[in-house]
DNA sequence: GGGCAATACTG
DNA sequence: CAGTAT
DNA sequence: GCCC
């Protein structure tokens, strides 16, 4: 438990196995196949013979596996934190709110853990978009404020709202923050008009008058008229980080890893702040980041740069 | 046997 | 710093 | 876990 790596090559599997035309009827037809090795091809051999997992019996029946996983569902709450408090003896979501140790992020996760596993109707995100933009241009005329994530990508419904916002000074891909004391304003406005209602992490990194610092904002808001609360994700980027800011925030994740590491083979190092030229670290074995950053105005540069072909949003669900 | 994306916040 | 998040 |  609390294996990434190795879940990860569980996770990476399915997909594989899910695009077969046919039906498995023996591990030697999956013996070619990408991220399928020895280990799942023998898997998969016992279970077309003996029609189950003995492995996969233990945990579906283990109390441990139950709870830890089920805590670590919980906003805040990873590997490590699901396991200390099964060891507390905590079984069960009531039994973690008797719990004080938990911080006020895992609280609030907890608190409104059956409302932030409701997806939310891409027509509702839709509203709430609008919401967003008419609210932000109301502080800051000409700012723009566009929904990420899978909603971006064309999905019917989403887990949650990716917010990505810059702004253009008119000065045509400025680097500095026109604005740094944006995202507090937006924030509190927000609040005022009831549409963001608790927060998980708020920080302030920009510098005004220079490009460093993201300012982020994760919390949680609500429709309209609604109480059911809704996982949200702000992120504010000077203009001359926009277009890899909106590329990270729009995923997927798959194609996310792609591209950084197709960048670190080409020599540069992609991450949601810029493309930027590696430099060579003497002794170190990571290469790290020059302080020159790679033009990106659209998100297309990105793709060309890297030499990977362009894909629209709605492609990008790999 | 080592790498698997990269980086920011909380406590 | 470890843990968690994106 | 998989892949080099």
């Amino acid at each position: 438990m609390g294996d990434d790596r190795r879940s990860f090559s569980y996770y990476k599997a399915i997909p594989v196995i899910e695009k077969l035309p046919f039906k498995i009827e023996s591990g030697d037809q999956v013996k070619n196949l990408p991220a399928i090795g020895k280990s799942l091809r023998d898997h998969i051999n016992e279970i077309v013979t003996t029609g189950k997992l003995s492995k996969l019996e233990h945990f579906e029946n283990d109390e441990k596996v139950r709870a830890v996983s089920l805590f670590g569902e919980v906003w805040g709450v990873g590997p490590a934190t699901a396991l200390k408090l099964y060891d507390k003896g905590h079984r069960t979501l009531d039994d973690l709110q008797k719990d004080d140790s938990l911080t006020y992020a895992q609280r609030t996760g907890l608190k409104f853990f059956d409302d932030i596993r409701q997806r939310i109707p891409r027509h509702e995100v839709s509203e709430m978009e609008k919401l967003l933009q008419e609210v932000g241009k109301d502080i800051l005329p000409g700012v723009t404020i566009v929904c990420g994530g899978s909603y971006r990508r064309g999905k019917s419904s989403c887990g949650d709202m990716d917010i990505v916002i810059t702004h253009d000074d008119g000065k045509r891909y400025t680097s500095k923050h026109v604005k740094p004391g944006f995202l507090p304003k937006f924030v509190q406005r927000l609040k005022d008009i009831n549409f963001l209602r608790e927060d998980l992490i708020f920080s302030i990194n920009s510098i005004e008058g220079t490009d460093s610092g993201v300012d982020t904002y994760f919390g949680l808001c609500t429709y309209p008229g609604r109480e059911l609360r809704h996982r949200i994700d702000l992120k504010v980027y000077p203009r001359n980080r926009y277009a890899s800011g909106l590329l990270a925030w729009t995923g997927n994740d798959v194609l996310n890893r792609r591209l950084r590491i197709l960048a670190e083979s080409k020599g540069y190092v992609l991450d949601d702040t810029g493309l930027y030229l590696a430099t060579q670290s003497s002794g170190g074995k990571r290469a790290g980041r020059s302080e020159a950053i790679v033009n990106c105005h659209e998100e297309k540069d990105v793709f060309d740069t890297l030499g990977f072909p362009y894909l629209e949003p709605h492609e990008r669900n790999l």
